[in-house]
RNA sequence: CGGGGCGUAGCGUAGUGGCUAGCGCGCCUGCUUUGGGAGCAGGAGACCGGGAGUUCGAAUCUCCCCGCCCCGACCA
């Protein structure tokens, strides 16, 4: 039983400075975190039962699923990152030391490379397979900016597994059976979440989805079909754009534009010397950047951004992605600033991309590559031709589902889970082979999934908090039922001790505030604060042989017989 | 890394050149109180983020450094 009058508690009256978002001003008021670094926090008692009760969630659930639980050392030897190039690729957020001797560590950001060499090391038949390994242990990144608090720290408590199997087939099935252990694990964990397609990205693989808790402080940004369910990441998000008609648009017409470098500007003059009816939605805005090293060209309408993250995802490969500077410009001089059109990409040897909703078929008034001077009746497949068509205008509400054709909405939620079919990479760079049935070597197939354990602490409390405090599912609260001793006499005290020995008898977890010198307002804010789910009072209701049962998410209050007591808390607890 | 804000006791803060750095919460002692963050009295607790400088005098002004928060870039 936790007895208030000893556990390791202090709550804050006021919230803390430095804290802005819900779940980090709570838990460090509450007395569950508090923070030692950016990034970096301490877990006091309350927290780490919390933390705990999702882990072992999160661990029945895996050990449910058939999968096995290992266990690496965050301090890892520099070898294997060195073969996956991670130890450069993965730049300034790895954290990296020396030993005594000079040899280089890191601390594990992840840990696809330790897990193939262990299952290297071990097996060598595709009898053997499939196997799904997992652990839950401390990750380290060094975050360019973490932020809020523990929702996206430096160091952070994840749940990682990994599937190995001989062929695609078996990776569909391993990844599906992670992805059914993930709903039911989201479900207990009582969270709101959606499941979303997103782009596998820097991983490498095929297929990836992310499960994502809609928050309003969440950092990432996902597409919701409220029509069929179509879920997507924006970088993920399909556009589907019927071919224009290219039937009866007039030969391509020069027009004298002066003075407009800007889509506003060029909207502008079009209506007053070219006939009115012209919308941004009409131009053809022509973006020049560089992928890696090398200049390209991208077509969006003229009513969009072009989304630099959503192009980068859907350019596989490409590591870095900005655009033009003034030198680049100095380059190619014969990209005219402002009224770049890509009638003449063929002649400049530029790969052409086009967005999809720069259709075959369509056409639009551009740029003639000429200072001041635009076109218009500039048709795709007629007076340009892209070499290929990429995702890379900004998603918007109100754009269509590529399912459904309903608008979409855009939200707002906290990344609590990603699973991937990673494929070969790994298992190739580090030659991951097992025998098949002939005898010959064949190259292991892997999926990598991860919960983030640390951030649904936050997640969850996010998701469940009120303007008293915490609020949590009853499976993850430091206690199921929360106790509060009122009055002076030693009657109440020892009622409320009684009630809790035989709550936890019956295998329900108690905190009992047996405070004599606390007064009964500060043990109620208290225990609001702290947010277990049940909250009962044993005080002035004694003398007509009562005691309050309160639930701590609606409010909802009852005088209980202390007699019935037990069995009535059974049951709200069943 | 760019932009913005901030750093004074465990927490929240006042103090913008001049007495011993003030207040609230929390903490300690005593008395009173005990169903919604109690009252009175007394007390402990601060190298005012660090360093250098300006000045008769610096929490306060200047420079450098460090740290924290927010927005963006970045983020298996």
């Amino acid at each position: 039983m936790l007895k208030m009058s000893t556990l390791f508690l202090r709550t804050l009256r006021d919230d803390p400075a430095d804290a802005e978002v819900a779940s980090h001003r709570l838990l460090v008021r509450a007395g569950y975190i508090r923070r030692i670094a950016a990034g970096i926090y301490s877990w006091l008692p309350l927290g780490v039962l919390t933390l705990r009760n999702i882990e072992n969630v999160v661990r029945q659930e895996m050990d449910q699923a058939g999968f096995q639980e290992v266990h690496f050392p965050a301090l890892l030897p520099r070898e294997a990152y060195e073969i996956t190039h991670r130890w450069k690729e993965y730049g300034p957020s790895l954290f990296r030391l020396q030993d005594r001797k000079g040899g280089d560590y890191l601390l594990g950001p992840t840990h696809e490379e330790m897990f193939t060499l262990m299952v290297k090391s071990e097996y060598s038949s595709y009898k053997d397979l499939p196997l799904s390994i997992y652990q839950i242990q401390t990750k380290y990144r060094d975050e360019a900016r973490p932020r809020s608090g523990i929702i996206r720290g430096r160091e952070f408590v994840m749940k990682d597994s990994y599937s190995f199997d001989f062929d695609d087939a078996g990776l569909e099935e391993s990844y599906q059976k992670h992805r059914d252990a993930y709903i039911s694990c989201f479900n207990r964990l009582g969270m709101k979440y959606n499941i979303v397609k997103a782009v596998a990205g820097a991983m490498g693989g095929s297929k990836s989805e992310e499960f994502l808790a809609p928050c309003a402080t969440g950092e990432d940004t996902y597409v919701l079909c409220p029509a069929c369910g179509y879920a997507a990441n924006v970088e993920a998000m399909q556009t589907k754009v019927a071919p224009g008609n290219a039937q009866g648009v007039p030969a391509m017409e020069e027009l004298d534009t002066p003075h407009t470098p800007t889509i506003d500007s060029l909207v502008a003059v079009m209506n007053a010397n070219f006939g009115g009816g012209y919308t941004a939605s009409d131009t053809l805005k022509n973006i020049m950047l560089v992928a890696d090293g090398k200049a390209i060209s991208v077509l969006v309408p003229g009513d969009r951004e072009v989304d630099l993250k959503r192009l980068q995802e859907n350019l596989s490969g490409v590591h870095e992605l900005r655009v033009f500077e003034e030198a680049d410009f100095a380059q190619y001089p014969a990209l005219v600033k402002g009224y770049i059109g890509p009638q003449d990409a063929l002649k400049s040897g530029i790969t052409l991309y086009a967005d999809p909703r720069v259709a075959p078929g369509t056409s639009w008034i551009s740029g003639a590559n000429k200072k001041d001077r635009h076109a218009r009746f500039v048709l795709n497949g007629r007076d340009f031709i892209p070499d290929a068509y990429v995702e890379a205008a900004e998603v918007r509400t109100g754009d269509s589902c590529p399912e459904c054709g309903t608008d979409v909405i855009i939200d707002r939620a906290i990344e609590i889970g990603h699973i991937f079919q990673l494929g070969r990479k790994y298992s190739q760079a580090l030659n991951l082979t097992v025998l098949d049935s002939n005898g010959k070597s064949q190259t292991v197939t892997m999926g990598s999934y991860g919960i983030g354990v640390s951030r649904a602490v936050a997640a969850i409390a996010e998701q469940t908090c009120d303007e008293l405090g915490l609020n949590w599912p009853k499976e993850l609260a430091p206690a199921k039922v929360h106790i509060v001793a009122t009055g002076k006499d030693d009657l109440p005290f020892d009622t409320a001790l009684k009630l809790g020995s035989d709550l936890e008898a019956m295998g329900i977890s108690v905190m009992l505030d047996d405070r004599r010198d606390a007064s009964a307002g500060v043990k109620f804010k208290d225990a609001e604060l702290i947010g277990n789910p049940i909250i009962v009072v044993v005080g002035r209701g004694l003398v007509d042989g009562n005691v309050e049962v309160r639930i701590r998410a609606t409010g909802v209050k009852n005088d209980v017989a202390l007699t019935q007591a037990t069995s009535s808390i059974a049951a709200l607890l069943s």
